[in-house]
DNA sequence: GTAAATCCTTGACTGTGGTCAAGCGACGCG
DNA sequence: CGCGTCGCTTGACCACAGTCAAGGATTTAC
């Protein structure tokens, strides 16, 4: 369904809700909040849970709004816990013998972090610290794996979800790192286009700026190879996106421009 | 201790064996013999599972040597099982109404595929086709789920490993999305690097035609930037790397070229 | 309605990564 | 020893993506 293209396929529906939950600004304390469960079921390890289980599954959980520089954790402590970040930023970090500090990672929103500390049920191996007044939404181990345990087709579910992130992941890096700028718009345009020859048009579903970020490039670069990709029967305008031949437009990515005839004559001759 | 660059700091142990597994030219008939565990163990999902379950894990699996042209499984048959391809090129495709295929992915070695299907306990959604003749091991669902269901703690293992790699794959992504090839190299050495400051020679653990295409670039590139990064302290000469400075080069990599002063005078200084 | 803002496109310029080609050192082999 | 291959570097060239800046196009606000 989408050849070759599986990197893409899954780019546009989730990732980066518009409203990045609304920040209510709290002094110190952490003003709490119910979650609404839609918020977090996108996650990978949630893709695959159903609607109505999602919400036992977080046991009611609450959104804590936390200021910069509280901790959440520090490295050692038993993981008894995982978070989900909604909006702000988060700092995991590891302390050196020195009392220097190494980043291992900043978290952005929306994703889950420590759950893997958790499944291992071990300790956090880092520490966590707010860096950017955050919501954050902490979902107890025990609750958790008690769940788990209790539907074993949930752990299924979630190793079959994180092994089609793992694949999609894979893909994304591959074409990131092998493919041209417009073999990877052509490729996403395909994995848009719900047939496999002959005319269709697509609609863009997100803005240009975001796409061209998914997508590795500047968003003048996307316009312009779109612009290229006129002369290929590929007609751009606002956010519904013509393709003359989607045939031809899939032998232009896998083969280059060398191989696949323009459209241009053709689409010349049509306009007059 | 990787200083945000998770993405690279598990890049060299493990992908692609030196030895593609010794391919034994067969007719049709796919030969057999066992498989040795250690070959599969640096998968995502075998990676925390201790060296002495994987062998029940596996259930005395055998090598499945497949001549090009066989097919593995077909769209809608019950996944009563999942591969490994150790060589050999793996075709993953849909077949449309109008009977062409829409290749969903080309599976290359070593990797496992069809996991997610198992996992969901359903059908393979896809057809696989051999296209190069492959080493493979099949592991029957029903053997492997009921050892998750003996051990529950394998579940998790493999719940936390794909979380640990879902985090490593998109760091790569955002890296190759958003960092330019010196920021990549400069990444990548700082996760070689065992210390946080001061100097350090670490050797490269992969030829460098291979850390390129790791990094994304060509190996003429990677040359280059290795050479500019020279002015910054950083001395190549075959295998080994010498960094003068590794908090210089950390503000490199963070800051860029501008704001990390060259170690050029006082380099050529020492020198002389 | 105009005005403002946002989104997108286009142009010009520059830096730089890919490509082709040559050169170099190390190593293995007859 | 010469010869080859292989891994790596260097140079020259060019296409092209990033950047800055300007100008449409479209929507939103007032």
């Amino acid at each position: 369904m989408t050849c070759r293209l599986g990197a893409y396929a899954k780019i546009c529906p989730v990732r980066g809700h518009a409203e990045p939950a609304k920040r209510c600004r709290t002094g110190k304390a952490c003003r709490r909040q119910r979650l609404d469960p839609a918020l977090v079921a996108c996650l990978p390890i949630f893709e695959k849970v159903p609607p109505e289980v999602l919400g036992d599954l977080l046991g009611n959980a609450v959104v804590e709004v936390h200021p910069e520089h509280s901790m959440l954790f520090e490295a050692g402590a038993p993981a008894d816990a995982f978070f989900i970040l909604l909006s702000g930023r988060v700092k995991l970090f590891a302390l050196l013998e020195d009392g220097k500090e190494s980043i291992v990672e900043l978290v952005e929103p929306v994703s889950s972090f420590a759950e893997a500390a958790m499944f291992a049920n071990g300790q956090f191996p880092v520490n966590a610290e707010v860096i950017e007044e955050a919501a954050l939404v902490r979902v107890r181990a025990e609750h958790f794996l008690s769940c788990l345990r209790q539907n074993r087709d949930l752990a299924y579910r979630m190793l079959s979800a994180l092994s089609l992130w793992n694949r999609r992941l894979k893909g994304e890096v591959r074409a990131l790192r092998e493919h041209s700028p417009l073999r990877r718009v052509s490729a996403f345009l395909l994995s848009l286009a719900s047939c496999e020859e002959g005319e269709v048009t697509v609609s863009l579903p997100l803005k240009k700026v975001i796409i061209a970020s998914r997508l590795g490039m500047e968003p003048e670069s996307l316009s312009r190879v779109l612009g290229r990709l006129r002369d290929f029967g590929v007609q751009t305008q606002g956010a519904s996106v013509r393709i003359q031949d989607v045939a031809l437009l899939r032998r232009l990515h896998l083969f280059g421009e060398e191989t696949a005839p323009r459209r241009n004559a053709s689409a010349a001759a049509a306009h007059q």
